[in-house]
Formats: structure tokens, sequence, C-alpha cells
DNA sequence: GGGTGATGCTGAG
DNA sequence: TCAGCCTCACCCC
């Protein structure tokens, strides 16, 4: 159930327990028969990561293309791994260690041409291009749409899922339906250097706690119980940490994006 | 034990 | 715009 901090996070356990090493490659479900036959005992390079979309690159071969969806799942096995699971579309070993990945909504070799395809339509990773926010100022302003759709718009942005953008937007005291050619330009600096913060806060933990720590009675964040923090995030009509006033919610691109009207003013 | 929604995205219409 | 895909935690009985 990744945003992009948990892909970044499997890009880089993967790479320390992978990379360099000959791997055998297979699809216990048999649905990656064919690729994972053209990996098997091929030397994996590295692991990238891209907004929620995860590369690999191995010796001789085209990259592998991972993108989890909303139930892909891995799990890494140290020693004797489980048995694979019926729905394991692929497993990855090297001695000791074992990587399964069950229930992907893609995962496919790319040739070059594919993967440039596929690069050229992620906007800006605020964990690949660090603190410069001018593609992401350009990519807003071009884009007529609420700010609360262009955030989950991969070609925007890449890597914020639907936790992440309501989060972003409380934090910056921004309401989602504004437009998103019509933010200030320091609206647009801050919410780029919030998500640069969040994400990679989030790729360090493997949570996602946008709360202060101290607003919900916690010196640090690591501390903070399950369900205190986030701000707005699934909190319908729950009180304001920061206002008391009422949390709302209403559809945007498709999902739910919860708010604090006293907050984000319109 | 069944039903449902969920941190996502694509492709048909 | 909407159905479809994939898995599992959580809720309610």
């Amino acid at each position: 159930m990744p945003e992009g901090h948990a892909i970044h996070r499997h890009a880089r356990r993967q790479r320390d327990l992978l990379a360099g090493r000959r791997l055998r490659v297979t699809s216990p479900q048999g649905r990656f028969a064919a690729g994972a036959a053209r990996l098997d005992g091929r030397r994996l390079q590295t692991v990238d990561a891209r907004g929620k979309h995860l590369l690999y690159r191995w010796e001789d071969a085209e990259a592998l293309h991972v993108h989890l969806g909303l139930f892909g799942k891995f799990t890494v096995h140290r020693n004797d791994p489980p048995p694979p699971t019926e729905g394991t579309r692929l497993a990855m070993s090297a001695d000791g260690v074992t990587v399964y990945l069950a229930g992907p909504t893609i995962c496919e070799l790319l040739d070059p041409d594919a993967e440039d395809a596929l690069l050229a339509r992620l906007g800006p990773d605020p964990l690949v291009h660090g603190r410069d926010s001018g593609p992401f100022a350009a990519s807003l302003s071009r884009r007529r749409i609420p700010i609360g759709a262009a955030l989950l718009d991969q070609k925007v942005v890449s890597g914020i899922g639907n936790v992440y953008r309501a989060e972003l937007l409380f934090l910056c005291g921004i309401h989602p339906a504004r437009p998103a050619n019509g933010l200030r330009d320091e609206e647009i600096v801050a919410l780029w250097d919030r998500a640069v913060t969040e994400l990679r806060a989030g790729a360090r933990s493997g949570r996602i706690v946008t709360v202060v720590p101290a607003e919900v009675g916690a010196r640090y964040r690591s501390e903070i119980p399950k369900g205190r923090r986030l701000y707005v995030y699934h909190r319908t009509a729950e009180p304001c940490r920061r206002c008391g006033m009422p949390v709302a919610v209403t559809e945007m691109a498709n999902r739910s994006i919860w708010y604090c009207p006293g907050c984000q003013p319109d």
C-alpha cells in the first residue's frame, strides 16, 4: 500500500540485498514466466525508484519494471524462505535472501524505448529531484485543474498518493479546490519543500507521520501512536488538530480528499 | 465468516 | 466516466 516513500525504501533495501549478485528468478504463479526465464541467472546491477515505479537493471537484459498498484506487496526472507504462495508473481533469490512479489499492477520487461516513454510521462519526484521546485512550478503553471487533483497526477509530480496529497495541502494551508495554476510562487515553493521533507521522513521511517509531535503531546514523531499521526486524512468530521473545526471531505480525481476549512481557506 | 474499502492505475466506451 | 484488476486488514454479524 505504497506511496513514493515506500517504493524508495523497497529500492534501497533490495539494492542492498541483491545488487551485484547473480539471481535465481522465477514466477511461481506463472504469469511472468517468460520474463523470469529471461532474467534467471543474470546479475542485477541496481534498483532505481522513480515515483511509484521500480526499475531493476540487469547485466545483458532489459529493465524489469514493477508497479505495486494498490495491492502489490514484497516480502523479504533471509535464509530459509517459506514456499511461495499461489499469487507470487515473481521470486528473486541469491544465497541467504529471497524476495517475493505478489499482486502487482505491473511486472514486465521494458526495452530502452519503452523505459524512456515511461520516464517521460512522470513528473518530478521529490525524492529524486531534491529542493529545486522549478520543474514542479513549471508543471503546475500549465494546469487549470484543482491542486488537489494535480498532486495525484503522476505527470505533474510523481510519488505522491492520497495520504500525502491531503496532508501536504493541510501543512501548507492550501484549499484542495484552488486551481493549480493560481497558486502563488511562495506557495508552490512551500508545497514542494514540504513534499521533499515529508517523503524523506517517510522513506526513513517507513511510516507516514505528518503531525508536529508537540501538537499531540509527544516528543518525537516515532512515538506518536497510530491514529494520531495525520492531520486530516480519513478524519471526516473529527476536529482539526489545530483549529478544532470539523475536518471536511470531498471527491477529487476520483478519490476522497480531506481538508480543514478553517486552516485551508478557499 | 462475509463484506468492504483501501496509501493505484489502465483502458474501454 | 467507470469497470476491472490485484490482496488483505478491518468491521460487523
